[in-house]
DNA sequence: GATGAATGAGAGTTCATTCAT
DNA sequence: CATGAATGAACTCTCATTCAT
């Protein structure tokens, strides 16, 4: 039954996102996943069939936690959203943990990989539409277009990011990123 | 005699460097490269300890770059010291390459990697030193140290620099930086 | 199943310890080893973990060889006793092979291998019990200990092994010992 | 000049025996082992042909040594000198060194290795004679030839000191060999 | 569906020894 | 005499993946 092979899978997932998190994804060897996971080498070939689908998962996750949690949050104030999406998605990295963001933001890319960045992502498009919301109402006054805003944000909010996991998480991100996204937010509004 | 150890090594790097971004570095391994190299394995090690040893000095060039050809051009304009040091950040990926800026970017830290993103590295400083300079000058206003300048800017070149690696060079990063790293320059004019 | 795991890995060690005996044990490269063996690298690392384990079972067979087949042909007499422990040690070496038993007697003592020779081992109470049982008989009149005697007496038979293991075998063993042993023997009775 | 090179030679050697003992032969490398010395590898290579060159020479050392220092000293009184002997043998040992006696007593021997334990080296001789003249003495009564005797001494004395050696130098070798060697020389006694 | 034994190319590294300078 | 760069076969061990059961 597809449904039973998909609530398996899910269950699996959740514990593999865990075990990435703890021991990071480069390290995590499939012989030793699997061990964890109390299944056979088989059964994860099986669910999954290649160790690098569970990295393209964590790209989708956050696409599904932005839109699910983060976008109903959405209020009026462009810039105000702008700085709740900044701040979520530094929460999104600490809630997912050191090693996973740095898997996240470091992996190589595999071929298909440039995907995985791109503009047309929800979460790039959920950033393009505060820009065009808050350039036709005021709020950012710049000569750049709302999806080249929307880029520059995502390059420095990986920035930071990437930075703090290459840091081993050594300091509090979210108050980082509130501390010093309001540089660029300055720059943005113009 | 020790020249001739440190003009063989030299001549070894750059080859090495060339390789590194024409195949990447994670890519290259020891054999394949020695072959490459036309060297046996026993003198490759000879010159370089261990290949994490390559990684190391990929780091060790920048500050170098920096501080014998990026320095000197410094002027008593602050604002335009930083656009040259963002936009020789940039050159200094392009020429590095697309592979070893990938690596140079997003590869794994061994233990002591810290130190190589450290505030003290020469770079970090010579950034510091700028933000310093431009306070006293009184043409960056804001409410972080030379510091905590120094230091969001780099996250944000590093931001730059990773995106363009991520995405294979597909673009001119000198130029993105230049229309873009303004934004940032705006914040931190105040 | 572990039960069919344990078959094929006895299965394994019979033709390993055959080998070893034919070609020795430090001569046994793991390539090499596989390649006789018929079993890929991995396959061999599936059932032996490391190439010391190899060595470190030489030493398990030794204490259930003789609680399994020494120890029942005990008697009262524990002169008698001594003397066939010490016949069934050489005859376990000759069995065991000459490079086997070189390396069994020489071969560098891993870390914990201190454990190895200890005094707390299967076999080495196994003689204890022995000359406890002889000097509470009066078969034994020393002034040493029972375990001082075990010692003594296993520190002669190592020497005679090892003798003839550095010898490549090339005189009979248990001749050897049954010839020489009540040397010792004469100065343990006292 | 052949004196010389002889000089330079001993000169060499006494340092190396210093490291044998301090870290072991096997241990070391021919690369360290020169840069200890402050010698070449071109240079070390032309004082020994061959790494295994500095093991044959452990052996020679002993022979050297009980001439020189031991026999001197030996009586009319053949048990005297064989305890005089076999402590000596103890002696030898700790003052070479626990590394440099677990080399001497379990490196594996190369193909003429044979000759390195052979009853025909001086030392083997010297405890012969001793034998020999005990027993015309009446001092060894025992259905053993004088070869026998010294044959069996000699086990018995390499065994004390494998296990020394195995044990890490973990007790008082001489001592030990002064209390346990007298069960041996019981039973020689007859 | 699930198992886990088996694969095997390939990884980085070592090290006694040689030989041109 | 002395140097040390160069050799390269050999080492142990890894690990994503397959497939017969």
């Amino acid at each position: 039954m597809t449904d039973k092979y998909q609530a398996r899978r899910s269950a699996l997932l959740k514990q593999i996102y865990q075990l990435i998190d703890e021991e990071g994804y480069e390290a995590l060897r499939v012989r030793y996943l699997c061990g964890k996971l109390g299944v056979s080498t088989g059964a994860f070939y099986h669910y999954f069939p290649e160790k690098y689908e569970l990295h393209r998962m964590l790209y989708e996750r956050v696409d599904e936690y932005f839109e699910q949690r983060v976008q109903p949050c959405f209020t009026e104030d462009e810039a105000a959203n702008l700085l709740l999406f900044a701040g979520s998605y530094a929460g999104y990295c600490v809630q997912t943990g050191v090693a996973a963001t740095r898997c996240f933001m470091t992996l190589p890319l595999q071929p298909e990989g440039g995907q995985l960045i791109s503009d047309r992502r929800p979460i790039s498009q959920m950033l393009t539409a505060i820009f065009e919301r808050g350039k036709a109402k005021g709020q950012f006054v710049n000569p750049y277009s709302a999806r080249e805003c929307a880029r520059y944000t995502m390059v420095v909010l990986r920035g930071f990011c990437s930075d703090w996991a290459k840091r081993d998480g050594g300091y509090d991100l979210v108050d980082m990123v509130r501390r010093f996204f309001p540089i660029s937010l300055a720059g943005l509004r113009g």
